[in-house]
DNA sequence: GCACTGACTCCCA
DNA sequence: ATGGGAGCCAGTG
């Protein structure tokens, strides 16, 4: 985050930011996950504002972000639709009838959340 | 400080 | 499966 625009950016938007860096290639995370590993709770809606003002230069792989349903959130027949589409599965992410299989696709980062959540019992 | 908005979610008919 | 409605949380004017 080098740019001006990232330096006028609230803490929210840095934290989403940094997040959505994170998800490795191939994989894809949910706005409500994003949110809370940003330390949002449940503002998902934050994610999507965060990424439509994420300067470009930042190279932000946006198109990991879907919704909770595993899919899109752009009209199908929209040019971003089609663009994300694209950039999905040129990168691997494989849809099912506009869907990506959501068990399947969660990151890394996800799973690693799980398997400390087992050993770290509350 | 208030009201409105949203690339969201959850729940229920 | 699907559409509608209320809830949520920051950002923005």
């Amino acid at each position: 985050m080098s740019s001006p625009e990232a330096a006028k950016a609230t803490p929210a938007q840095q934290a989403v930011w940094t997040v959505v860096v994170g998800i490795p290639l191939g994989q894809v995370m949910t706005y409500a996950q994003v949110a809370d590993r940003a330390g949002l709770g449940r503002a998902a809606r934050m994610v999507s504002s965060a990424l439509r003002k994420a300067p470009k230069d930042m190279h932000l792989p946006w198109q990991r972000v879907i919704n909770s349903q595993g899919k899109i959130s752009f009209p199908k027949d929209s040019a971003e639709y089609l663009r994300q589409y694209e950039l999905l599965c040129s990168e691997g992410v494989v849809f099912i009838k506009g869907r990506v299989n959501l068990d399947l696709y969660k990151t890394d980062t996800a799973i690693d959340e799980q398997l400390w959540s087992g050993f770290f019992v509350e």
